[in-house]
RNA sequence: CGGGAUGUAGCUCAGUUUGGCUAGAGCACCUGCUUUGGGAGCAGGGGGUCGCAGGUUCAAAUCCUGUCAUCCCGACCA
């Protein structure tokens, strides 16, 4: 490709609107453009990334037995409404009209569309195992789209499921699909982890995220270093890390405690320590009322609260239900004497001794409080949120934490879409059972913004080899020097030749603004050719990710410029 | 959906408080000359319904009302 002839309109300027560096960097080096909120064009180099990054997705998920299928974007809402999920999934979805005025939307997910597929043609156990899976746009209106690529409303996601025939079939499927994951990152040349996940709306029991580790990740994950324990805080696992308390039970005292809501004002009003306080959060699940305990010292965990409730829809309660229910304002609020309003305590809350909690009146607390004694609970249950350092679930070991974007998930389904719409398949006995589902999705052009957030420096973007829009680029420092033109241009046809993916900066600019240009978008190898190339016949050759520059003699040029890339792409091989 | 902010040239922004003359700068773009190994210099040039609609006024980028869009925080989220 001929850097004259390439769309690639670089700014010399950050936006104003990007915030992050992926954003950031994809934006001036010409990937991508924003057309809407979360909407975004994808560049010639943009796309070529992108289609580097599917292109190994499609090797991994065709290796592990996958086959790929294009299924509609546009879907009738009947499969919705028969699935249940047209109002379930509500005003995240883009709905529209036919002329007939017949409804549709626009996919975020496609366990309907393939589900009912599988039905109408899958019918004997003879044709299972089966791995369907596509790389498709998905739409979500999201309620607030941000960071460029990593919450768009339009993007781009390979989706794959599995047909098994029972929960052995589906074990198999998701052992492939998590292996296969963790070949395409490794490929992609990510700092990754897999983690254990919560499986969320979609439903199903037994699930992980792929994690690239990255600090504008918006999820938040603890791992161990000693054992492989990792998991999502979500559902990290929590232990009872009671406090020795020497002291004895002592009466339940009313104290007087005006104006003092917090945890941190009611600590140094009353001179004791957070964890000594219960904290009651009151929810709305599913619209009943309930309260949830944690000590002060501690983060109330959402997800596995509702968990636990096995509860649709889990709101903080508004300030004013509370007050009816409790007869005090948020921040007096406490489990003693609650009537008729279901307490789910975490594991901590029955090793407290003489705890503080609100007395349910205004401007008072309870002191000596001590569960059990004084309030029962309806379950005792892990609901706080995991913090690092903790000891690991497993063996002990310190947590550590991190930050990281989920660019993958692998969920088992089970028979929650086949059985609600009939997909059955006959076995050997002509018994009829649902066919055993998994879902694996991969976000394809967020894993190109979280490669760039992982794979930058202060110039720009340092691609990977295995992903980058064009391998080499080649600079001639100047144009008008004839003998460096035929050089560069001879170089240029050759290499090309050769099956390699290279740029010939011949635009008429100075040779300075091309290195900048060339760090910025990031390609891999550097050829420049120079005054020294005509004088001593040796072009200088640069690696993005590394300082050093090395002379290369012309001879044999191009097949020298085959072997370093053929080695650096070792990196990128799957080792074993 | 709640809170905050911003919409002026392709990009980054000034001008708005206190209404006033032909709406500005830098970068980018076009032409010419010089320059040419890390975002060149000089000269000349093109590009704007000041987000949109309405209102107040002799006069609106500037004041008022409405509306749309975008970004950030939160809530929410296979």
């Amino acid at each position: 490709m001929r850097a004259s002839e390439l769309l690639a309109p670089t700014l010399r300027e950050t936006p104003a609107e990007a915030e992050i560096v992926s954003h950031q960097l994809l934006l001036r080096g010409g990937f991508i453009r924003k057309a809407a909120a979360g909407i975004y064009t994808y560049l010639p180099l943009g796309r070529r990334v992108l289609a580097k990054i599917e292109q190994i997705i499609r090797e991994e998920m065709d290796r592990a037995g996958g086959q790929e299928v294009v299924l509609p974007i546009i879907q009738p809402a009947e499969l919705w409404q028969e699935s249940g999920r047209w109002e379930v999934y509500g005003e995240e979805m883009f709905r529209l009209q036919d002329r007939h005025r017949r409804q549709f939307c626009l996919g975020p997910t496609h366990e309907e569309i393939i589900t009912a597929l599988v039905r109408s043609e899958v019918t004997s156990y003879k044709q299972l195992p089966l791995l369907l899976y596509q790389i498709q746009n998905k739409y979500r209106d999201e309620r607030r789209p941000r960071f460029g690529l990593l919450r768009g409303r339009e993007f781009v996601m390979k989706d794959l499921y599995s047909f098994d025939l029972d929960q052995e079939g589906l074990n198999q499927s998701y052992q492939k699909m998590y292996q296969a994951y963790s070949n395409v990152f490794r490929r992609c040349g990510l700092d990754f982890r897999p983690v254990q996940a919560d499986s969320g709306a979609i439903g199903g029991n037994y699930s992980h995220e792929f994690m690239a580790l990255a600090a504008a990740g918006e999820a938040l994950l603890v791992y161990c270093r000693e054992c492989d324990y990792a998991a999502n805080v979500e559902i990290a696992e929590a232990r009872a890390l009671p406090k020795a308390a020497a002291e004895n039970p002592a009466p339940l005292k009313e104290v007087a405690t005006p104006g003092q809501k917090t945890v941190t004002e009611i600590c140094t009003f009353l001179q004791v320590t957070p964890d000594k306080l219960i904290k009651t959060l009151f929810y709305e699940a599913d619209g009943q009322l309930i309260a949830a305990l944690v000590r002060g010292d501690r983060e109330l965990n959402e997800v596995k609260l509702q968990n636990h409730l096995n509860c649709r829809h889990l709101v903080l309660a508004d300030p004013e239900r509370v007050m009816k229910a409790a007869g005090a304002p948020v921040g007096f609020v406490g489990p003693v004497g609650l009537q008729g309003i279901p307490l789910y305590a975490d594991l901590e809350i029955p090793y407290l001794v003489n705890g503080v909690a609100g007395a349910n009146r205004e401007g008072y607390h309870l002191v000596n409080v001590n569960p059990g004694r004084d309030f029962k609970t309806a379950a005792v249950v892990d609901i706080r949120q995991v913090e690092a350092g903790e000891p690991c679930p497993r063996c002990g070991a310190p947590l550590a934490q991190a930050r990281g974007i989920e660019v993958g998930q692998v969920f088992q389904l089970g028979t929650k879409y086949s059985s609600v719409l009939g997909a059955k398949y006959t076995d050997a006995r002509g018994q009829e059972h649902p066919i055993v589902m998994g879902c694996y999705g991969i976000g394809v052009s967020r894993t190109m913004a979280a490669i760039v957030e992982q794979c930058h420096d202060d110039q720009g973007i340092i691609w990977p080899l295995s992903v980058a829009p064009y391998q080499v680029v080649i600079i001639p420092a100047s144009l008008k020097d004839d003998g460096q033109r035929e050089v560069a241009e001879g170089l240029y046809r050759e290499l090309a030749a050769a099956g390699v993916e290279v740029v010939y900066d011949d635009r008429d600019e100075r040779a300075g603004l091309k290195f900048v240009e060339a760090d910025l978008i990031g390609y891999p190898l550097r050829v420049t050719v120079g005054k020294r190339t005509v004088t001593s016949g040796t072009v200088d050759v640069k690696w993005r990710s590394r300082k050093e520059e090395t002379p290369l003699p012309l001879e044999g040029l191009t097949a020298q410029i085959q072997t370093l890339l053929a080695r650096e792409m070792e990196k990128y091989r799957l080792r074993g």
